[in-house]
RNA sequence: GGGCACUUAGCUCAGCGGUAGAGCACUACCUUGACAUGGUAGGGGUCAGAGGUUCGAUCCCUCUAGUGCCCA
């Protein structure tokens, strides 16, 4: 016998046991493929391997399981293939500081090779932890196939694809300005870099004046201060004499406005617009500047970048530190000169003597250059003013630090090019986005592509396969092998190469993950079977990281889409909308809702790494949110709420009250099995639901068979709030509340035909419930499946094995009528017992007025039904209602309560008048319409049809309803 | 500044050209032989505001206000 309630930490090691023992979730099942099964796979979006489970994952990998388990049970040959990528920067950062931890020597003293044994060691240890919590949450992955970015096979494809690509031109090396971060000292791409509005707070301009009319000196102190807190945010204008008086021209000076005063160093020209008339004698005369502080001759020249419109009119032109200005060099042949180092300090020693840089700031941090520079202008002069503006500044989406556009030498992939074909697989239908919006977003983003900068400055990584030889001609090629012959053939003797030293983004081999886990570049049979794969479910934030670039390669490399269809869900958010951040302290576990954490874990897990002042915010808020921690809710609950709540398109608002709602839904199913092994409910070998004969059973099946055609149609659509919605209804509204009710009299009676069927139908219906929610709810439904046959036969499968139920034909329409009149008569009664206060044990009994032959035989099958749901103590029939009873109609019957003296006639009189009143509304409503001509003339037939039916509908009530109330009140 | 969304019950959200729905919360009653992690009944909404299209608008269009996201 089942336990009263369900706890899911006792059955969901055993259920994961019982599905890893039997290698369910293995693709290229024999049996399957001999019965012709069509393939269906899946790609996991890789997480990163320093990972752990949030609720991103948990929602993003309940989504794949739920539709990698319903293709399963539809027959379908899966493939949901799981597996992790290297995360280059994260995980050089989480090794670089468990050395540090433990003492050890760091990175750069160790050398390269000796730090990616560390790098290894630390992921065969470590690495695993993502894999084992995907697997608590029941995701249905081959884990036999499990892998990994940086496994040889997969470096065997990154490295095949960088040898074609270059090959075919498509990748490139140039010298070009990057996003360099300085705290990790490596480029990044656009898509890695984050714009952050600044506003600054200081204000200062020459000649300004206090209250007593002294003019105001600018105040460095002041300026430190404010910078202290942010160094970004403020625009600085600079006189910068010109090296000549020109004629025309009145003034001696250019006035130039920067918001990163310290670039100055660097630059190289003056732009001002060809059009703009102030400086047009300047041009004319190819006037000169002398750049303050390094004493550099630059020329003024004329570029349509600068805005007439902006400020004075002219811009200082820093070639080597601004995407901008490198582009106007370029136009104008300005040189570039670079200022700064690889940690975003100011050049010092030969580098600096070359670049001009004056010894006051050499090796400066380039916000203390920035300081010193404004300070130096001010003190010559030639600083005009300092305002306060809203700019948005670069930042490494990981390091956090201010990303420097820095000129070096990078690897680009041509991506414009890899674009075209993208597109037209996105365009032409052969991938589709759902929902449908996020196409524009990728083809917005990859119109407007710029090169990919692929070449990463770490050790973590796949090192890039090109060797450079003495002259520093490169050679590009599969392995050193290779490139030593290029070079001999070159060079016409054995030459020493040295391998470039960089690493290439990690996306780069995501962008092959589709083709690549499937064993390309071999031509293995799983490629063949299962590229393209149906479906990809990820989150819109990378669509470009990943998205884009897996069809860019799949188009080139596989000559075909990677996936069909591309579901893009939203993000978990917290119950008041919030995003789920550490330092806001609202991030929840997915493993703490199906374990359960106490308060005081709950706090010291939320406050760790916060400053005090957070962490005794995040206590108060925790304390008040969570006073008990939170309850085990188990697995099923969680995967039901992220399915639940995962309308199309939009977050999901995590709340757990909603969790606890499933759960309990989940312990209602429970105890719906519980009943059924109680009553001895049998699933009966050869059961065919289109033989049962008894009423509530025919209803059932149909109400199952439209049940399992909604849900496979929602899951078919992607809609997967809606298929789960329908489930949930079916199960907790239909079955347990009216369907179970509704047999008890018939597993209590003495009609042994009637019980046996109704015993085998309930036992049908459960297992097609089971089946139905399996995908939402593995464990519990897995669980029962093998529970349910303790009396009967052995199940021939695992139900996450079994057939997805599909019937037809079950569907009866007397069925309907006749448990729809029941149901309604039911409700009806038990909602005018409630309004005349009568008390709930009581038992009364029912009169049916003037009832027909039909009313006759439902009350002759349901009249027990009847009495034991709506707690009545007989049934007769009459002419007419009995004086000072209460009324009850439902659909066509109209029913007396003969309460005389238990009720209130007064309150009755109300009630009824209550409801004509709220129906003669609704009569008013339908007449507004029928009355219109334009109506009758222009509505569809059936709207008409039905607004008619609806008024006559209304009318009888209104008729029966006036009548009991006349009869009240003679 | 450009683009894309959103605004529906106290809260979180579905929905949709033709009787406004769910979960949670709330109220009353109920230890009825699966389940109090339950049952029964109930209250609660001029579907952001203003126009327009339509026989008919919560739904389609325009504008306004507010909110969020993406891109510059």
């Amino acid at each position: 016998m089942l336990e009263k309630t369900y706890q899911p930490a006792a059955i969901e090691p055993r259920v994961s046991a019982e599905w890893e023992k039997a290698e369910a979730f293995k693709c290229g099942n024999a049996e399957r493929l001999a019965a012709g099964a069509k393939s269906y796979a899946i790609v996991i979006p890789p997480p990163n391997v320093t990972g752990s489970l949030h609720m991103g994952h948990a929602l993003n990998n309940t989504l794949q399981d739920v539709l990698a388990r319903f293709e399963r049970m539809r027959g379908k040959d899966v493939l949901w293939q799981p597996g992790t990528d290297h995360a280059g920067i994260a995980t050089q950062m989480v090794v670089e500081r468990k050395l540090a931890a433990e003492n050890k020597t760091d990175r750069r003293t160790m050398g390269r090779d000796a730090f990616l044994k560390e790098v290894w060691r630390w992921k065969d240890e470590s690495g695993g932890t993502i894999v084992n919590q995907l697997k608590r949450l029941g995701a249905s992955c081959d884990w036999s196939r499990e892998r990994f970015t940086m496994d040889e096979g997969l470096s065997a494809a990154v490295r095949k694809v960088f040898v074609e690509l270059y090959r075919a031109g498509l990748i490139y090396k140039d010298k070009r300005l990057v996003n360099w971060d300085p705290k990790f000292q490596t480029a990044i791409s656009d898509l890695e870099v984050v714009q952050v509005e600044k506003k600054g707070s200081f204000k200062w301009e020459e000649g300004q004046t206090d209250k007593e009319g002294n003019t105001v000196a600018f105040d460095v102190g002041a300026l430190a201060k404010v910078l202290a807190k942010d160094p970004s945010g403020h625009m600085y204008h600079f006189r910068y004499p010109l090296t000549e008086k020109v004629a025309g021209f009145e003034a001696d000076h250019i006035v130039v406005a920067t918001t990163r005063p310290e670039t100055m160093l660097g630059d190289t020209g003056v732009a001002v617009h060809p059009d703009d008339e102030r400086y047009a004698a300047l041009i004319k005369a190819k006037a000169t500047v002398t750049l303050p502080l390094v004493g550099r001759v630059i020329p003024i020249v004329a570029d349509e970048y600068s805005d007439p419109e902006k400020g004075t009119g002219a811009v200082k032109i820093t070639p080597a530190h601004d995407f901008n200005d490198f582009e106007v060099g370029k136009r104008n042949e300005l040189a570039q000169i670079n200022v700064l180092d690889a940690h975003g300090q100011i050049l010092d020693g030969a580098a600096a003597d070359e670049a001009e840089v004056p010894a006051a700031y050499r090796g400066m941090e380039r916000f203390a250059a920035r300081l010193k520079i404004v300070e130096d202008m001010a003190k010559a002069g030639l600083l005009a003013k300092i305002e306060p503006t809203s700019h948005t500044v670069p930042h490494g989406d990981r390091s956090q630090v201010v990303i420097e556009p820095w000129l070096t030498d990078q690897w680009y992939v041509k991506a414009e090019e890899l674009a075209k074909d993208a597109l037209a697989a996105v365009r032409s239908g052969k991938t589709r986005f759902v929902p449908e919006r996020f196409a524009n977003d990728y083809y917005r983003w990859l119109d407007n592509i710029q090169p990919w900068c692929i070449s990463r400055q770490l050790w973590w990584g796949h090192q890039i396969p090109a060797w450079y030889g003495p002259d520093g001609d490169v050679f590009v090629a599969h392995d050193e092998v290779e490139a030593a012959a290029a070079a001999k053939k070159k060079h016409g003797k054995e030459v020493k190469l040295t391998r470039d030293e960089d690493v290439l983004d990690t996306w780069f081999s995501s962008a092959l993950w589709p083709f690549s886990t499937l064993g390309w570049p071999d031509e293995t049979s799983e490629l063949k079977r299962y590229y393209p794969t149906a479906a990809l479910v990820t989150g819109f934030d990378i669509i470009f990281f990943w998205v884009a670039r897996m069809m860019m390669m799949g188009m080139h490399f596989m000559k075909e889409v990677p996936f069909r269809d591309v579901y893009i869900h939203g993000l978990v958010r917290d119950g008041q909308g919030n995003k789920m951040s550490k330092t806001r302290g609202n991030v929840i576990d997915p493993l703490d809702i199906i374990d359960g954490i106490t308060l005081k874990d709950l706090v010291a897990k939320r406050t760790v790494g916060l400053d005090k002042e957070n962490a005794n915010r995040v206590e108060r808020e925790v304390k008040k949110d969570f006073p008990e921690g939170i309850k085990p809710y188990g697995t099923d609950a969680l995967r039901f709420t992220m399915a639940a709540m995962a309308a199309q398109g939009s977050d999901v608002k995590l709340s757990i009250d909603r969790v606890e709602g499933y759960r309990n839904f989940a312990t209602k199913l429970w105890n719906a099995a519980r009943f059924a092994e109680m009553n001895e409910c049998v699933r009966q070998r050869d059961f065919d639901p289109a033989s049962i004969k008894e009423t509530v059973n025919r209803w059932i099946a149909g109400e199952l068979q439209k049940t399992a055609a909604e849900v496979t149609e929602s899951l078919e659509a992607y809609r997967f709030n809606d298929a789960a919605g329908s489930v949930y209804e079916f199960v907790w509204g239909v079955f347990c509340d009216w369907y179970l009710e509704l047999i008890k009299p018939i597993l209590m009676g003495d009609d042994q035909n009637a019980m046996a069927e109704t015993r085998a139908t309930t036992a049908w219906v459960l297992d097609q419930i089971l089946k139905l929610l399996h995908p939402f709810m593995p464990f519990i439904t897995e669980e029962l499946w093998a529970h349910m046959v303790e009396h009967g036969e052995g199940r021939l499968s695992l139900l996450a094995l079994s057939q997805w139920p599909s019937h037809e034909g079950l569907v009866s329409e007397t069925a309907d009528a006749e448990i729809g009149w029941l149901v309604n008569l039911v409700s009806e009664v038990r909602s005018v017992r409630s309004e005349m206060n009568v008390p709930a044990g009581a038992k009364i009994p029912l009169v049916i007025i003037g009832g027909d032959k039909t009313a006759a035989a439902r009350v002759d099958t349901h009249g027990e039904t009847l009495m034991r749901l709506a707690r009545l103590d007989g049934i007769t029939f009459a002419k007419s209602a009995p004086k000072g009873a209460a009324m009850v109609v439902a659909g066509e019957t109209t029913a007396a309560l003969p309460l005389e003296g238990i009720i209130d006639m007064d309150a009755e009189r109300k009630r009824l008048t209550r409801e004509i009143e709220k129906s003669n509304v609704d009569i008013g409503k339908m007449d507004a319409k029928l009355d219109n001509p334009n109506f009758i003339e222009r509505a569809k037939p059936e709207a008409i049809q039905e607004a008619r039916d609806r008024k006559a509908e209304l009318e009888d009530i209104v008729k029966r309803l006036s009548a009991a109330l006349k009869r009240l009140e003679v």
